[in-house]
DNA sequence: GCGGAATGTCCACTGAGTGGACAGGGAGGG
DNA sequence: CCCTCCCTGTCCACTCAGTGGACATTCCGC
């Protein structure tokens, strides 16, 4: 019962175009540097998707972009029904209103996972925060919100587990204890910087459905135009108002 | 000035990511026949795919799915600002509100192609239609409805490109200037059924901007479930209402 | 229990893929 | 004007990654 070899000019291939996508436009040595292949494979790998129609050459600036073809690459993933029929939508209208982007993320291990973003349609589109990306839980404000609208022994065993790997994970989980703390008295999760994200601020709140949590809905805006207290005087309710309205419908078992 | 040699490993595996996709899950077996890639090939670019996540197999049938992962592909995608900020959202309460599915669809070359679609949050997902697909212009509601709102001698021409290739394009032209034309007395376009699709009807119009055709939006039905007439009755009045909401937006510069 | 079809694995062969090296070009600066 | 630095794109000889025909195994329906 042996697996087959996995192909390593695929593997290579996904990784560069995954590579292209984080940035929307980059060159074959940006890809190179990012994905630590060849140059002269980068070009390969790129000729490939050129022919195959999935990425173009931007005539103006010589640089790799996209094509709608990429589209076919993952139409066919399904998500939870819950997230493109119910929460989505809700997302959109929030960030038409609020004009900055927001993320929808659901618990994965010790990581949350954007499920649902706006940045498509946001005016500015900030930290390029794409479907799949892992966000860990201790630093974002999603985090934080899913982990104060946990039961306290569900958070500390969460918490444990994600510090489990650091280096001082017990320091660590015991600020990150704090922090949730702070996070379940204010009843939402707040970051303005910090090392991981040090460009953006932004507020989260939990979602709840039938006494679980199932994620968090944050919205992210850019920290040198809105600072923190202006952040959360313009966001937070409208935030509030969005996921009561995610909660509402799911409760109608629209989801 | 050569071009440099595509990777046939990476194109053959897009081909068999874009195989699975279309088909929502597959297994070996059928991805091999889809692509005419041999079997134990698909393996290992199954295989591959495993190792990164980006599919999975499912316990339960043993068949291959896409994972979340596989939006990282396409993310970095930008539409045009009046599809994803305008169109999508006007197509998603339409969608809501028949429980049918729409496709919108803009010209390239003699194609259309699909550039946004709801079958994600329609209730029955149907013909898996995928952004990026390429819909015959001759075949198709949202074709129909898109040549009758051109000038007659730019749909003329644009017939005249589409039939070029075809074995008796003369006669197929012929044909399809009357369909045409029919589309035009009636003012939108109209399928049901048909060698193409056989189980599903359709009605479509176009989306005017600046007295240019933009594109083309369609609704789609089972036909097993509903007539031609019954489609027309439930889906025309809100197909209208959705159209016009889309260009009076665009026309107040919101794209 | 017997054909028929699908699944999964093996392995010898080879040309597809690799990546170090280099040529060409543009920007900066001394 | 020359020299340096860095980036782009291409070349090509080597080799091992990828291939696919073949087979063993399992799961059907009859």
């Amino acid at each position: 019962m042996r697996q087959p070899k996995p192909v390593r000019g695929f593997a290579r291939g996904l990784a560069a175009l995954e590579a292209l996508n984080r940035r929307g436009a980059a060159t074959a040595l940006e890809l190179a540097r990012d994905t630590g292949i060849p140059r002269p494979t980068i070009y390969r790998l790129l000729q490939t998707l050129l022919e195959e129609g999935y990425v173009a050459r931007s005539p103006s600036d010589d640089r790799f972009k996209p094509r709608l073809k990429v589209r076919g690459l993952s139409d066919g993933f399904e998500d939870e029904q819950w997230i493109s029929a119910v929460a989505a939508p809700a997302m959109q209208a929030l960030t038409r209103r609020l004009h900055w982007p927001c993320d929808l993320m659901t618990l994965e291990g010790t990581h949350l996972v954007i499920r649902e973003t706006t940045h498509r349609i946001a005016p500015y589109s900030i930290d390029r925060n794409m479907a799949g990306r892992e966000i860990p839980l201790l630093e974002s404000s999603a985090g934080l919100a899913y982990l104060a609208a946990l039961p306290e022994d569900e958070a500390r065993e969460l918490i444990g587990l994600a510090t489990a790997g650091l280096a001082d994970g017990a320091r660590a989980a015991l600020a990150a204890g704090r922090a949730v703390a702070v996070a379940r008295r204010r009843g939402h999760g707040l970051r303005q910087g910090g090392a991981r994200w040090p460009h953006t601020g932004s507020v989260a709140l939990p979602i709840r459905h039938q006494g679980r949590v199932l994620g968090g809905l944050s919205v992210i805006w850019m920290a040198r135009v809105v600072g923190q207290e202006d952040g959360v005087a313009r966001c937070l309710e409208p935030l509030t108002q969005t996921v009561r309205e995610i909660e509402e419908r799911l409760a109608r078992g629209e989801g």
